[in-house]
DNA sequence: TACGGTTCTGCAACCGTTACCGGAACGTCC
DNA sequence: GGACGTTCCGGTAACGGTTGCAGAACCGTA
């Protein structure tokens, strides 16, 4: 092993330099090769050419950890989501990697496995971890132990689809939900759907709040009369199954059932498939989040879609914008656009106001 | 803002206490502290107590930088990816966080976006960082300038579904694509197929070089005639599309296609319905890298599926094996299984005179 | 009492940087 | 020629910890 150290440089693993070396082989202080490198203007040109030319030689690059203890900044961001293996917090996580990576950050990421206890656990880790910002997408906003340790924090921190009390001092990057949630349920109504169930996640976040609230705003300001069915849950494929299990068993199962996330789709159409229900015909769909399988279904699924990339980059910028300048929080809502498709078709026919099934 | 400093400790964020201002409360040295914490045995009770007591009162919390630049080790691991919104990548980043986060490592994430380039940046970008070690998921195994910045790397190496010239001494934790893809290909030929396509992603990945050999080999091993169309390319939804298109304007259309990736098979499902192509009857299909499309599409996807999540545990594992004990570079195979679905179905019947299985 | 052996604690060096401060060298002006 | 201003550079104290080493205090024993 040892004989690849200080070996021609043109491969193997060598032992890093550090500023001690070059300085030593330039022949000037340790101090003055921070100068050359950092830019500062008291540098002779001769020097900073000796300088340059150890470097090189050395192959010498500077310690980012040394540079962070030193400097009190450590040029990286948490970064908390439930679980990055569903595609929209994946997309969330590409967005803003992206652009942070673009300003010279890197990100820092766990997985919450939709835990708060996790959540806290992980907010504490990157305080000693010294991060200088994070990009929390919670499992609930209202867990106390986590929001008490938030409010210890004391770097920028970004929520994205989430909301916290004011004091906490989050910049939020948020969906307006409420707008896709309402053109969906106007449109099944449109269609002659009375009997609509919602499908969701956690309450405890603010996607799951406001599509209930919406769709019940929606409902109540109708003049026909809509009869809602609300099953919120967890946003996971098994609260997907169970729901839509528990909706068809009904006496008088719902004619369109809207489902708020791609997981919760995803269980509710393998359950459909199990049953022989016809999506389309027996019962239509909405779905929110965008997936390939919406596009692709056969009906193609109607869904609420959301440029999640591009929630992504916003919640970085808006991290960065804490981070250069000191601004204070701010929120930024991005659209959410309803785009029907033949999943949300007329109800079936009534024959006498109950299971509308015809077999 | 600095009425929040050395307020009641309940709330606010507080600067943080140094081992410093713990040593002074507990009117020790600073040394003892830093014995009590890690755990040294030559402490004595009542000043154990006396530090602990401060360390609470002051909510004292070790700095990992500091401690990472002393200690020499920082417990965090480099992870490049082509693309996290990828749900294979996702999975695998799923898998091998929790691992490592179990074991007190945490990730950093970084995307390539299939560059290369981006790959050698992010690989001294992490040596710079000081990582422990990297997980790799490279854009390509072939790139001189990875390569050589690979050599330069003093610290474990884990390629993911990748294979690396041995002097890099890189572990690896991959699957045996070629078992899941002679199964399925075999499985083409024996309901009829004479006219199989492969589209697949960069040869210069594991898994794209794989497929093709594999299925090379058992079309040469067969006794009928079988005329095998190769398309790789890049995996994405884009050459899913593009390919697809070009099969089918061919005079000759092959009665079956594999898509090498669920990027792929997106983009080819999209055109054939786009054509007018009925999955399953006109055109058979298998996928590999099962994600929910697969299963629901109608007629489902026949796959060639594998545990993404144990793979990415499985680098965490490998990666940890060489951080603990120092043991050498390791490869671990797991199985991939080809899932008949109905889309891998006898092919329609000929008119060009060629053979065909009457269903 | 003198001695050796434990057990505990503090000092100080060190990890690799940065930034402040002071001083040397030089030029300029009266 | 002395006072003063620039320009450039080196020394050194941090940043917040860890750890080898030396020494103090205490014990038992001869």
């Amino acid at each position: 092993m040892s004989d690849m150290f200080g070996g021609d440089g043109s491969s193997g693993a060598r032992r890093r330099a550090s500023m001690r070396e070059v300085a030593d082989l330039a022949d000037v202080a340790i101090s003055s090769v921070s100068r050359v490198l950092s830019g500062h203007p008291d540098v002779s040109a001769p020097m900073r050419e000796r300088v340059l030319a150890a470097v090189t030689q050395l192959e010498y690059e500077p310690d980012f950890l040394a540079q962070s203890l030193r400097r009190g900044m450590t040029l990286s961001v948490g970064f908390i989501l439930a679980d990055i293996s569903n595609p929209l917090m994946a997309d969330i996580v590409l967005g803003a990697e992206a652009a942070l990576r673009g300003a010279g950050y890197s990100l820092l990421l766990m997985n919450s496995e939709n835990d708060p206890l996790l959540d806290a656990t992980h907010i504490r880790f990157f305080q000693s971890r010294r991060v200088d910002g994070m990009i929390l997408s919670l499992a609930s906003e209202q867990d106390p132990a986590t929001l008490e340790m938030l409010r210890q924090v004391d770097v920028p921190i970004v929520v994205v689809d989430r909301r916290l009390p004011p004091e906490i001092r989050a910049s939020a990057a948020v969906n307006d939900h409420a707008a896709g949630m309402a053109a969906a349920v106007r449109h099944l109504i449109a269609v002659g759907h009375r009997r609509i169930a919602l499908i969701t996640g956690s309450v405890e976040t603010l996607p799951g709040r406001e599509r209930m609230n919406a769709m019940r705003r929606v409902i109540e300001a109708q003049s026909e009369q809509v009869d809602p069915i609300y099953l919120p849950g967890s946003f996971s494929e098994e609260h997907g199954e169970a729901a839509t299990r528990q909706l068809l068993d009904r006496s008088f199962p719902p004619t369109a059932i809207i489902c708020g996330g791609n997981q919760l789709l995803v269980g509710c159409l393998r359950v459909c498939q199990e049953r022989g229900v016809e999506v389309g015909a027996d019962v239509s769909i909405v779905s929110t989040d965008d997936i390939p399988l919406s596009e692709l279904y056969q009906p193609p699924i109607a869904s609420i879609a959301r440029d999640t990339v591009g929630l992504g980059r916003t919640a970085a910028e808006l991290l960065l914008r804490r981070l250069t300048q000191d601004s204070g929080p701010e929120t930024v809502v991005l659209p959410t656009v309803f785009t029907p498709r033949p999943s949300a078709a007329p109800p079936p026919e009534r024959r006498d106001g109950s299971p509308s099934r015809a077999g």
